[in-house]
DNA sequence: TCCTTATTGATAATGATTCTCAATAGAGTA
DNA sequence: TACTCTATTGAGAATCATTATCAATAAGGA
């Protein structure tokens, strides 16, 4: 895995990647909004700024990017993967709404979270032997705006 | 959401859902042997005990049997959704292996994470509002078999 | 300009899951 | 036992996200 976006800024055959010009102007969109991306999401919004794009150079492109530790992806359960940028500097978790889908960042009580997941990966990888490199915590439920609409639905 | 099994030993019309062979023979699969399974898993298992079922019964079986609340649905990023029972008793979230796919349930340090997400879930559903209903867990890596291949392959 | 190589776009293929619809099975009733 | 009603079933088609294929293209170096 590489440290960041070096090569990016690289001429080819620098090293990495090649940063053609989909793959810049796909980081583009991550960084300059953060969010929880599908493929789609992403095909629309290249589509906008450089409509020659075809879909699977949006897969090939987010994969490569996951590969490269720029970018993760995650599975709320709606059939769709969803792509965010690997901050360290923003470790967070995520609020999944079970209706509408929405999804919340939240990174409160990551010192909490962050001592006690230091200590149970430390103890799984002892037990388990299991060599941990990362985790994911998702809570379920309802968000604020589904809860009224429910309610006023009685 | 219904409180359990009880449907299924009452005669159709009792009340919920029709206590159906193959919806019999799904549950004894997951009751007997405690697993993560797929779909498919499914399918060859209950073929073996009652050939003539269908793919689509399992699917819709599943599906009936997580609205029931007699089974939960995961999804480890593999592109398969996996099935558990839901038993309170036994609360455990997953190491998933990043190579092999296996899965282990772990339910150490169940005591100390589950004061620490009752009080996230509390101040998260006064911060976001956010009525939060369950959580998952998974931490990824490598199981100790791959490690152990991944080191020969050098 | 030519050469080499990796990426691209269009499209086909895949794989998991859901839908459709006629056939069937269970339970109550006569 | 035969009849009726309704929900479930099985087979296969359809859908959805994702991946693979392959010829065309673009970039950098000679």
């Amino acid at each position: 895995m590489r440290s960041g976006y070096g090569w990016l800024h690289q001429n080819f055959r620098g090293g990495g990647p090649p940063p053609t010009l989909p793959r810049r102007y796909i980081i583009n969109i991550f960084t300059t909004q953060r969010g929880h991306l599908s493929a789609e999401d992403v095909f629309t919004k290249v589509q906008k700024l450089y409509p020659r794009t075809g879909f699977a150079t949006v897969y090939r492109t987010l994969d490569l990017l996951r590969r490269e530790g720029i970018l993760r992806r995650f599975e709320f359960g709606d059939g769709r993967a969803r792509y965010e940028l690997a901050d360290q500097n923003f470790h967070h978790h995520h609020l999944v709404c079970r209706q509408c889908g929405r999804i919340i960042n939240y990174s409160d009580f990551t010192k909490e979270e962050e001592e006690l997941f230091r200590r149970i990966e430390k103890a799984l990888k002892k037990k388990y032997d299991f060599a941990i490199d990362s985790h994911q915590l998702h809570f379920y439920g309802l968000c604020a705006r589904c809860q009224k609409s429910k309610k006023e639905e009685l």
